[in-house]
DNA sequence: ACCAATGGTTCATTTAATGAACCGACGAGT
DNA sequence: ACTCGTCGGTTCATTAAATGAACCATTGGT
């Protein structure tokens, strides 16, 4: 691994639960020396891409990223563009909508929208790491990805965040090829207990699938009447999103659209 | 210059501009050579910072960037926060508003809102580099930074956008002096011809200049009203925005406020 | 007063970065 | 069809930078 990629590893441990990380916290996390730590976060530092608190030194993302992120959003408009449709999604649903995407080999939540309707809501943070496996956003990802990638995550230990988590790989592999039929992803109570989740996946322009778009309902909340509207929106929402960002679905993606 | 800084200064040659940039270009921007561009760039790439789009093999910022820059909102949420402050901003006076904030030396609007009021608007976008003279953010930053920071960036060659342009290093030190008398900042056609604008600073919490809280309004529309209105919300703005974020302003800024 | 943390620094050793030259592919111009 | 220039990408001997064990100075808790 070269230097510069060790440098930008260390910013993979900041997450929701982690904004700042102390110089000796970053050492045990990385594995890697001390002072070769130091060094490279006062690089990332003279960059703007960390910052150090003035009161325990510890480190932060800096503003940099932010710079950044504008820029990538004037390049590849894909947060702006999500909004509006994740706005109208939440309109149509009633219920929570978000848009998660493929960053390396993690999955990220990374827009989301509210419907005002209902007081009680599925609360979702943008930059949450989502599992592919007990989301059905990640299997809706999972489903439409290189082979390759998805035998890869499957073959790596699949933790139970709730009772209701499928982890048995074999189960899961028999939910993809389901998934890959119908185009839509279907998870109940896999990532947080009580909570009803479709998604369908988000294609880029080589046909390829860079994340999922996806409604989360409290389970409570799903009639007969949801269970038939939200697919429907969402795979309405789903071509409309891979459309607005110049993406094509692969050939083989199942359109049950009158287009 | 470590490597590590080396594969990050890769990046600022990104803007608004060039969204776009092919290996050789990047080359003849970097003034390294090619191979050493090219391995840092694979590095950049391997950790998402940039990809290749599929069509050219230009390479453009990559998704990784949208992740930092959710988690530093959710660290410092500097943007979200000012979203608010900026549409209150924007409906009060019924003019454009909007944020800069300071990465390194640089300057970049990253947050602005619009009024509906008006047909005519000053327009702007996200990430755009703004200088510190002939801006009223620029020299609200200025005013309020370190004098070793005022003094090298007024040593350096400072380029006329409009004839309006005040360029002299002498009567800019003037204006500074009479900025943090009066704690805002005017400009009239120094960045865009007719674009009329005022500019507040703002604070973090070891009382240091951030960046820089402003509206601009098309210059026909700077009524006697107006040039009253404007500087009043500005004030009241910048002040809500420097406590919000957990900021305090230096000792020696004027307040006119009866808190 | 002590101990165990913390952030930060040093310097001989090792390892990785570097750059001139090279390759094959593509496209424009003749 | 042939050059010419440029593109992205690659090679390998040379060089420069990254590394890590040990060390220092502070801080906060007992």
């Amino acid at each position: 691994m070269g230097t510069v990629s060790k440098a930008l590893s260390l910013l993979t441990f900041f997450n929701h639960g982690r904004t700042g990380i102390g110089l000796s916290d970053l050492t045990r996390l990385s594995g890697m020396n001390k002072a070769t730590v130091y060094r490279l976060m006062n690089e990332l530092q003279e960059s703007g891409f960390v910052e150090q608190t003035g009161s325990d030194r510890s480190y932060r993302l800096g503003p940099q990223v932010l710079r950044l992120a504008a820029l990538r959003e004037a390049a590849v408009p894909i947060l702006s563009v999500s909004r509006q449709v994740l706005r109208d999604l939440s309109d149509e649903t009633g219920e929570t909508s978000h848009l998660s995407l493929l960053q390396g080999s993690q999955l990220n939540s990374l827009s989301h929208a509210y419907s005002p309707r209902n007081a009680t809501r599925v609360m979702m943070e943008d930059a949450k790491v989502l599992t592919f496996h007990g989301t059905s956003s990640g299997m809706a990802v999972l489903a439409y990805a290189e082979p390759d990638f998805a035998e890869t995550i499957l073959s790596q230990p699949l933790g139970a965040r709730t009772p209701e988590t499928i982890t048995d790989p074999q189960k899961i592999r028999a939910q993809l090829a389901g998934i890959r039929k119908s185009g839509i992803a279907v998870s109940v109570g896999g990532f947080e207990e009580d909570v009803h989740s479709h998604a369908v996946p988000v294609f880029d322009p080589d046909r390829k699938v860079i994340g999922a778009l996806a409604v989360a309902a409290p389970a409570s909340r799903m009639t007969a009447e949801q269970k038939q509207l939200i697919p429907a929106a969402l795979r309405r929402a789903g071509a409309t999103l891979t459309h607005r960002i110049g993406g094509s679905a692969p050939a083989d993606y199942p359109q049950d659209e009158t287009a």
